[in-house]
DNA sequence: TTGTATGCGTTATCAA
DNA sequence: TTGATAACGCATACAA
């Protein structure tokens, strides 16, 4: 109910009365204002000690007095260099990359910093079109969750002297990385399967040219191969890291014959697919099939049987980028350094340990 | 192998063999390949259609001979207006956002905007920073998602000519807004659960200050008052849009006596909480509690009993707000406008038909 | 149609 | 310690 307010729209000239130009103020306007140089208008808003005090503060009170905010783009092109970093991750809504990007944030708010934000979509090409936009607009650093392996290596060449600090996915290349030891976390769940009775362990896998996908896969394969489960490569689907894909896979590994009796999902929004697989069949878990996820989430604990999954410290992970990315930015030219923190397994009902075909009959 | 070249310190010149300056091309550069002048280079780049044929292809080989790319920064300087908008949301962490963001992204990048990402953090001092600091950045639009409806509103003052489009979250100021309508929604949730014969139901709300928080608030008062539901202003919750207040609040309403019957949680983070909060204190879903959420996510259908949602088109408000700030920055000057979208309620267990207390008695 | 020259707002170099 | 002045890389008014 109640009236629009679309009302009144008469008066749609433009005001005579406002002032000529509203056009924000310069050092120009500040140092007449103060009395003093744009130089050492400039000295002040840098912080350099060689000015009089008193100078100073004539400038300080000139600068409040005009609302002026120096323009951060005259100072990008002056310095060659600007305040900003370019944040390029593969998909913007995958939950794991905007936690991450919550403590990049954090860190870069701190310092100063402004971020773009650039969602390649898993996508090499927009990947590339926003790594020469970044260089054109003189950002300061990189952090950049690479698209795919071979690609965005090569990508890295047109960078120059941008310093780039790469996160969860690896490159082929010298450049710093922060981010798990995955393997070590898709170890983590198979064992934990194993450790529970299950024999015939599937794996839905992200796609092979990155190396998250990679090295999750290969965890998988290793620890499969250190218990001796039963089951041959028809338990493996690799694909993408979406939930599409862990959807299409977990129904094929469900009409297999036999049938898995454990699937590990190598990434959040696979094991989502995967579990609506599984709802939508029928299935019940863990008895017809227990799951073992990749990334802690907010919903895992409440699904219709709790999600066991490896989790990742994933906010310490962009906090971490950033800080390593300020250093470079700083000037620090040390060898590029790996930064890997752990994950950790987080066990729910998913992944209960199995009962035997016979005490499953006696129920 | 070869001596290490510090001990000649005879030849402190540069290495004749190494190019002298790895520094990146400019129009200068660019003008003396192609042999001709710095603005015809520029003439070329911004497709000015009055420049020779011959001579336009002469700068296209110089610039990718050179491997040229044009400085946003300097040219921002110059026009005075970057390519880049500025992007200002209260919350990074709920997925409502970075849907809507997803939405944003994709217009933008087509167009070849960048965009900072500024997250507010629900704090209306960093809310303000940012705004600052997008303006001296010169952005071209700013896309406001406000902290507060109170403080956000006055913070637009100092943006002088700069556009902005809020989205999700309102203004009590003249400007452009993209979203749904937050009232309809609202009591789309409490009509259906009165339909099902619950009676009374409670709301788990989010902050009075935010024009979504205030609108489904009333939209739940609305119809609550149409239907003639049971219970008192102990039914109402407010807090902030977070898990945590969904679950204390949950908590505290299940200790009600009488408990309400129904719940309509305002956002996805508080239905994630409340959730939680019926999980530990053991009760049932839709028995005990029947619950409706606001916002449909991946996991909804999920949890133990799949959760009704009132849905909103995010990606599309996404893409419409970034659409109307497009409009803006190309110099539309209408009179503000309001594109409100509209939700739509995914009916699934969670509300599902009361039975009477006699018929639960039976079972 | 093309070129010359100037300025966007800042910082850095050099003299004073 | 301070100030005049020259860039930074580009776009444009004006002249040719």
């Amino acid at each position: 109910m109640g009236a629009q307010g679309k009302g009144q729209t008469a008066a749609v000239e433009d005001n005579p009365s406002r002032p000529p130009a509203p056009r924000p103020p310069t050092v120009t306007d500040v140092a007449r204002v103060a009395g003093v140089s744009t130089a050492t208008v400039s000295r002040v808003l840098n912080d350099i000690p060689t000015v009089d005090a008193k100078l100073a503060r004539r400038v300080r009170t000139a600068i409040t007095k005009l609302g002026y905010e120096p323009s951060r783009v005259a100072r990008s092109l002056r310095v060659k260099r600007s305040r900003v970093w370019a944040l390029v991750i593969p998909e913007l809504r995958n939950p794991f990359f905007t936690d991450m990007i919550s403590g990049v944030e954090e860190v870069a708010r701190a310092a100063g910093f402004m971020l773009f934000l650039c969602n390649a979509d898993s996508d090499v090409d927009k990947e590339a079109s926003y790594l020469r936009l970044a260089v054109a607009e003189h950002v300061a650093g990189i952090i950049l969750s690479p698209a795919s392996q071979a690609a965005s290596a090569r990508a890295l060449g047109t960078l120059g002297t941008t310093p780039v600090v790469t996160v969860d996915r690896r490159l082929d290349a010298p450049v710093d990385w922060v981010g798990v030891n995955n393997r070590q976390g898709a170890e983590m769940a198979v064992h934990h399967l194993a450790d529970n009775g299950y024999r015939r362990i599937a794996c839905i896998s992200g796609p092979g040219d990155t190396s998250t996908g990679a090295a999750r896969l290969a965890g998988y394969r290793r620890a499969r191969g250190a218990r001796g489960t039963d089951g041959g490569p028809d338990l493996v689907r690799v694909g993408d890291f979406d939930e599409n894909h862990g959807f299409r896979a977990m129904g094929q590994l469900l009409r297999l014959r036999p049938p898995p009796d454990a699937v590990f999902a190598t990434n959040n929004l696979i094991s989502l697919g995967a579990l609506r697989a599984i709802d939508e069949a029928g299935a019940r878990v863990p008895e017809d099939i227990a799951i073992v996820g990749f990334d802690d989430m907010p919903w895992t604990s409440l699904v219709k049987t709790p999600l066991t999954a490896v989790a990742q410290p994933t906010y310490d992970i962009g906090r971490e980028t950033a800080r390593l990315l300020m250093s470079r930015v700083e000037g620090d030219a040390a060898p590029p350094r790996e930064i890997m923190l752990s994950p950790t397994l987080v066990v729910r009902g998913s992944s209960s340990a199995r009962r035997s075909a016979l005490s499953q009959r006696q129920r």
